[in-house]
RNA sequence: GCGAUCGUAGCUCAAUCGGUUAGAGCACUGGUUUGUGGUACCAGGGGUUGCGGGUUCGAGUCCCGUCGAUCGCCCCA
């Protein structure tokens, strides 16, 4: 019925309406939020040369190694669609010499692709916001990072998800702790599911959350990050989490939660969620220090989260109708006043509804689907007549209301029904 | 890549045990009515039941294949 080549790719849709208006608000509550703690906007490219990610992510990881969308060019380079930000961020970081600008606070939002199969929450062409701090080697830069992403959430009127945080400590802490790990679980190889049995190989530390009843046993008896940790790498695990205190974000400790890509060192963090099915994770991050000067930069210690936009948007809360006020014109006659008045309006900035076609009785259904708060009557010779018909909280928010519409139309005679004196 | 479930009008769905011409709401088009808080009335267009094959007197319904979707595994935002 449908020709195939009109169908959308598998794991890419498309948004109208409702769907979105609800990516855009998730957007804009994470510009709002981003403007309040001084980030700036960063714009990177979709597409990068293939290495910039298989090297940064980690060969072995399962992005690089099955999920990338990677093709030639005509010049027959290997380019790939981005899978995540933070690898092209650090690129154009080290390729433009943003160090002379440290500390920087960027933030950016956009779409990521990676070749997996589509389920709940999670899609072929995703949507991420994105915050990093590029060359602040504080806790405090964590904290804010995490405030940021606990902000924005409380703006969604998003709940029941849990900050859970953990460190992977520094390289040394890193190294001594998955070689233990590697021996602890080595010691059981016989026990562990398939999966594991090869993660083992390819990737010890994601044995940590498989979902296999076996291997969670032996999880419960793995070693703790705790006992590898430096000094140092200890002492600015604290620091963070008495700063998450004393910025009133709550967190529980996930003393075995890893990350996907292996350029995470230190603060490693996920806001959680049972309400998305299998695909749990909102937001996820952590520092990742070595990461820049490892791509051929200076060194420059940094933190980053990103967040999922159509999983914020799964869990948002339902968005407030906006302000939306419909010009109807009475009769034919009126039209060419009524079309004056909608542009009055607009330039006065009020959101305006003003039909192409219809006779009143067609203009009052199209602006009611439209979702119009107000309705302004215009009839040639006579006063315009306010209708306020939204569901608004009290009578101070209409007055409030009818009152800006009547300063944007200062000279016009204005009628006001529906609403108190 | 693997598994489970599901594909009927633009959308959401109905159709008894396999049985006559596959229905309804919404949307769309035309008209009637109506001085006003999404809600009146009449009519109309719109379908090779995803696609291909099979079983049967007869298939939207059963079987096989294929494509697609959803959910899960893997992995992740």
């Amino acid at each position: 019925m449908k020709p195939p080549k009109l169908q959308a790719v598998r794991g890419m849709q498309d948004l109208v309406g409702e769907a979105a208006a609800r990516f855009e608000r998730v957007v804009d509550a994470f510009r709002e939020v981003g403007r309040r703690f001084g980030f700036r906007r960063v714009e990177v490219p979709v597409v990068e040369f293939t290495a910039v990610f298989a090297r940064t992510l980690g060969e072995t990881t399962d992005v690089v190694a099955k999920e990338m969308y990677t093709f030639d060019d005509r010049g027959g380079e290997s380019l790939t669609l981005r899978p995540e930000f933070t690898a092209g961020i650090c690129r154009a970081f080290v390729a433009n010499g943003w160090a002379q600008h440290v500390p920087m606070k960027l933030m950016t939002h956009g779409p990521l692709f990676r070749y997996e199969r589509p389920q709940k929450g999670r899609y072929r062409q995703f949507h991420q916001v994105d915050a990093e701090v590029i060359g602040a080697a504080e806790p405090q830069a964590d904290v804010e990072l995490l405030a940021l992403a606990d902000m924005l959430l409380a703006e969604l009127g998003i709940g029941g998800v849990t900050l859970q945080l953990n460190t992977l400590g520094d390289a040394a802490s890193r190294a001594a702790w998955r070689e233990a790990l590697v021996a602890h679980f080595a010691a059981h190889r016989d026990a562990l599911s398939d999966d594991s049995r090869r993660r083992l190989e390819t990737n010890p530390l994601r044995i940590l959350d498989s979902k296999d009843e076996a291997d969670r046993a032996l999880v419960a008896e793995a070693p703790v990050i705790d006992s590898f940790l430096t000094s140092e790498a200890g002492a600015f695990f604290e620091a963070v989490q008495r700063g998450l205190a004393a910025a009133g974000v709550a967190f529980v400790r996930a003393p075995r939660l890893v990350r996907g890509f292996d350029y995470y060192r230190h603060t490693a963090f996920e806001f959680v969620t049972d309400r998305l099915g299998a695909q749990g994770t909102v937001i996820g991050g952590g520092r990742y220090d070595g990461l820049i000067e490892a791509m051929g930069g200076p060194p420059t210690p940094a933190v980053g989260w990103a967040g999922g936009i159509e999983r914020l948007m799964a869990l948002s809360a339902e968005p407030p109708p906006e302000p939306l006020l419909a010009v109807i014109p009475e009769t034919a006659e009126a039209e060419p006043a009524a079309a004056r008045v909608a542009l009055q309006l607009r330039r006065a900035g009020i959101a305006t509804d003003f039909a192409f076609r219809g006779n009143q009785k067609r203009r009052r259904e199209l602006a009611a689907r439209a979702g119009a708060t107000d309705l302004l009557f215009v009839r040639p010779g006579e006063a315009l007549e306010l209708n306020l018909v939204g569901d608004y909280p009290d009578e101070s928010a209409q007055r409030a209301r009818a009152a800006a519409l009547r300063a944007a139309l200062p000279e016009a005679q204005l009628l006001v029904r529906g609403a108190p004196a």
